[in-house]
DNA sequence: ATTGCTGAATGG
């Protein structure tokens, strides 16, 4: 029977609090009955040994890399860099005091080329924020102030999206949208490069998966899937906290009223429903060179949803405690070559030591 | 939740 295993899959995304996946847990263990220490209370639903059992299950399961990190949710660039790879990324969180340095002037040029063009087309206003609800109402502020804009037919850069997939929140910003000549709302989103010709598959694979995910997320805000409990649920925010002066001066100017963070919650929720957006119809992917702008090329992608939902489930399985972090395949080790956590890397490690060759290519259509 | 909780993306 795989009953058991689709009903665990309905029942977590729904969950955005610890003690639930504790529950779950508890399930998986086995049930010890060591009661002897205290058979007097065997009378009580709540028995001692049980209580201890319960504690010293909760102090030995491994937590799961989104409680190590303490992580709320993840960035749509995160779930995208486990597709360079999966243990780097990791690798990133749990020693960076090893991070890289040899390609910050690569990162920083590709910083302000994305800054300039933003700037193109909307101000940057920098606004005091006393509250975490604070600085999440301005990521809706951003939402909200580019909604209309869209709908006007004018472009939007750095357009927030916010979801969840397979139970784990995740945020991003849109690179660009727009409507095309034919009427098609289409993403582009700009990578600039060091050098002057197109990346490798390897970096375009990685490139049009977190675009894949924009859409995703994009998709399922307009569609009404993202609702305001959501929000308050996974970021554990307070719907009633009182927005700083500042903050509701910037609703005022936007044209909105709003006291308190959920007043903004449902404008955006509103906003994103009500005004009938479309999804994304087009995603593409345009490559400049960072010395001369020159264009290098552009892609436009072929949206598959099962295929991203596919991998997505792969990818989240990890930062939910399901599986262990994977490396590169073989015939991906070249990518060590750039990475500053080859000489310490368990993954490398490992498959020098036992060389067990992965037998099954991922195209298994 | 013991008191707590991160700009995202930047490029190879």
């Amino acid at each position: 029977m795989s009953g058991r295993d689709s009903e665990l899959e309905e029942a977590e995304p729904a969950s955005g609090f610890s003690d639930l996946s504790d529950s779950e847990f508890l399930q998986i263990e086995e049930p010890e009955d060591g009661d002897s220490e205290k058979p007097s209370c065997s009378h009580n639903r709540h028995l001692e040994p049980v209580e201890k059992a319960l504690e010293t299950a909760k102090r030995k399961r491994a937590q799961t890399p989104l409680e190590t990190f303490r992580l709320l949710y993840l960035c749509i660039t995160d779930v995208s860099a486990q597709v360079w790879c999966e243990q780097q990324m990791v690798y990133k969180r749990e020693r960076p005091d090893l991070l890289p340095l040899e390609n910050t002037v690569q990162l920083n040029t590709g910083k302000s080329i994305h800054l300039a063009r933003e700037l193109e087309y909307h101000d940057l206003v920098s606004v005091c924020t006393t509250s975490r609800e604070d600085s999440w109402a301005i990521k809706l502020l951003n939402l909200l102030a580019m909604i209309p804009v869209l709908q006007a037919g004018r472009r939007v850069r750095e357009f927030p999206v916010f979801g969840v997939l397979e139970g784990v929140f995740v945020v991003g910003v849109i690179d660009q949208l727009g409507y095309t000549a034919k009427g098609e709302l289409e993403l582009s989103e700009l990578k600039t490069r060091h050098e002057a010709f197109l990346p490798s598959a390897a970096q375009k694979k990685r490139d049009r998966f977190q675009v894949f995910l924009y859409k995703c997320i994009f998709d399922a805000m307009v569609q009404g899937h993202l609702t305001w409990d959501i929000f308050i649920q996974h970021l554990h925010l307070r719907p009633e906290q009182v927005l700083g002066p500042q903050v509701q001066e910037q609703a005022r100017n936007a044209g909105f009223t709003a006291s308190c963070f959920q007043d903004l919650l449902e404008l955006a929720f509103l906003n994103l429903t009500l005004l009938d957006i479309p999804v994304i119809d087009r995603l593409q992917i345009e490559y400049i060179h960072q010395g001369t702008n020159a264009p290098l090329g552009t892609e436009v992608l072929a949206y598959d949803d099962d295929a991203v939902r596919a991998t997505v489930r792969d990818f989240l399985a990890y930062w939910k405690g399901q599986r262990d972090p994977k490396g590169v395949d073989v015939e991906d080790a070249w990518k060590c070559r750039y990475c500053a956590y080859a000489s310490v890397c368990d993954w490398r490690l490992g498959r020098a030591g036992s060389p067990t060759v992965k037998s099954r290519p991922k195209k298994s259509r």
